[in-house]
DNA sequence: AGCTATATGACGAAATCGCATAATATTGCG
DNA sequence: CGCAATATTATGCGATTTCGTCATATAGCT
């Protein structure tokens, strides 16, 4: 699949014809052709019905023609940008910093409140993002420190102090039958309805596999991209969710108890900074406010 | 520029050689550092700095990453459906919102049990992002309906319908001396510690240009980027906030008050999805328990 | 010196794409 | 209605471009 083989896929639904394809992108009909017939067969769908001589869209393109768009104007958004780089455009000390969005509730303010009392001139920014932005926004030295999951490489020049680490537990509302358990297996939840976060990321995927070589298929209820919105769906009844014990126990203030899941997987959690910088001493001293909250947070009750 | 290439890109900032990008791909190391040359003369951008035989990422290649990466998601999305279709087996229908990430704990859980009870075989997938995120994801098409404040222009693609509005409210903490009044302007913040959201934005320099006509410092404590944070610190008494009623109401369990700051400035909140075309019954039904969401939410008490 | 890393020359294989054309369908006209 | 003209898609063929590996030069580090 290729970029241009999308185009086409948008030009001939836009135009019905192969050969006003072809002079709209400045290509021959049968380049136009070719292009789709090999999206057809990198797809191995029919995109387009050959009837009588012409090219009939079938529902399959037409189902796909939303995707191949969003393809389409992600590539633009990304040449604007590059066009928007290649012509190129101070107060109180502020210490920036990442944290996922899981923690804005409680922990974030906490952690202020321990820091403020001994730094009350610094301005703090706070960022709740998803991991891969932290680490971006660390790159991009737009925050200082970023509290993150360390799944594989966060590339050169971030440093990652590990700082905490949790293992995978199952969280299911308190009054649930899998809350008698003492641990929970992909077989448990079998036709149970799912609550589950990460799509596509390594540790999801690895998650998925588990349920793959249980047999057992996964019957996911709603897909979210927070530990903490996973919580609270869990806790509102709509299902069990899957995550990292160090974000169960930020909730445990919610009616919902996490029991281990197995096999066992664990998770480690960093503390990213620009390598090769210094801290200042106020940012120094955020990071350390957020080693003693973590501790915190993690106490085995 | 074409999709093997992004994969380099974002393989490398991963890895952070071309030898380990070269074996995580399979291919030759000599192929990934062509494919990089080739990104870069396309894009003629500098993406990795060649120091000491290395390859250092230039603040370029960070910005573009992210572009690269939904590049690489709506293509992964698109193959994905394409393999659904293929097996017939597309599974449950898939209805994607994007909400303020202020709205997971009660909001979307409560939205969520009123929607499922109708809906039992769909779905869902939530994602709390900023309003910008969520119009970029809208534009996207990753997304079928996102609730975002109305502000300036969405651009085009996209349709808004409104279905909420606020007004500027200061948070403050219960017990604090502010919560006496009936109204407060910034003559009655001057020396207040202060916690403010979406720094630069347009409502945000509307406010700052408040303070500034009637004379008064703004002393900000702490800058973050989402409503629920803000009302979460001022709730640990780390200063008061000025946000829209709209989000305060949502936060009406925390120990705060909430009292109109004047002069009186609105908001207006509106339901987002791609122009042109219509939304399925589910996506439909979805939008529709948002907005008696909303309703209950807002109720005067 | 040994090892690691990136870039590039040389080369062969694969892919791309236009020209030309075959096959089929539709339309216009007598 | 029959036929010519026109429109449409697909495919053979050849020229050109692209892709990717092997081999190797160069540079840096320990």
């Amino acid at each position: 699949m290729n970029i241009k083989q999308l185009e086409v896929l948008r030009t001939l639904l836009s135009t019905g014809s192969t050969i006003a394809a072809a002079k709209a992108m400045g290509l021959s009909q049968s380049g136009v052709s070719r292009l789709l017939a090999q999206l057809e067969a990198d797809l191995s769908l029919t995109l387009f019905a050959r009837d009588k001589g012409r090219l009939i869209p079938t529902p399959e393109a037409a189902l796909l023609a939303g995707d191949a768009e969003s393809v389409l104007l992600a590539v633009d958004r990304m040449a604007s940008r590059a066009e928007d780089l290649r012509t190129g455009a101070s107060g109180p000390e502020i210490v920036r910093i990442g944290l996922p969005s899981s923690m804005w509730e409680n922990f974030a303010p906490a952690m202020l409140v321990d820091y403020i009392r001994d730094f009350p001139g610094v301005r703090i920014e706070t960022f709740f993002e998803t991991t891969t932005a932290i680490n971006r926004l660390v790159e991009e030295r737009v925050i200082d420190i970023g509290f993150l999951r360390m799944e594989g490489e966060t590339g050169p020049g971030i440093a990652v102090d590990k700082v905490a680490s949790g293992e995978s537990v199952c969280v299911v509302p308190e009054d649930h039958p899998l809350a008698e358990l003492e641990e929970i297996s992909a077989k448990n939840l079998r036709n149970v309805p799912l609550i589950l976060i990460g799509r596509q990321r390594p540790n999801r995927m690895a998650l998925d596999q588990t349920f793959k070589r249980a047999g057992v298929k996964q019957m996911v209820k709603i897909e979210t991209h927070t530990n903490s919105s996973a919580c609270s769906y869990v806790a509102h009844g709509l299902g069990v969710a899957i995550i990292s014990s160090f974000y169960a126990n930020l909730y445990r203030h919610l009616p919902v108890v996490h029991r281990p899941f197995v096999p066992k997987a664990t998770q480690a959690f960093g503390l990213a900074r620009a390598s090769g910088i210094p801290l200042s001493i106020a940012a120094q001293a955020l990071s350390d406010a957020l080693k003693r909250q973590i501790q915190l947070s993690q106490r085995v009750q």
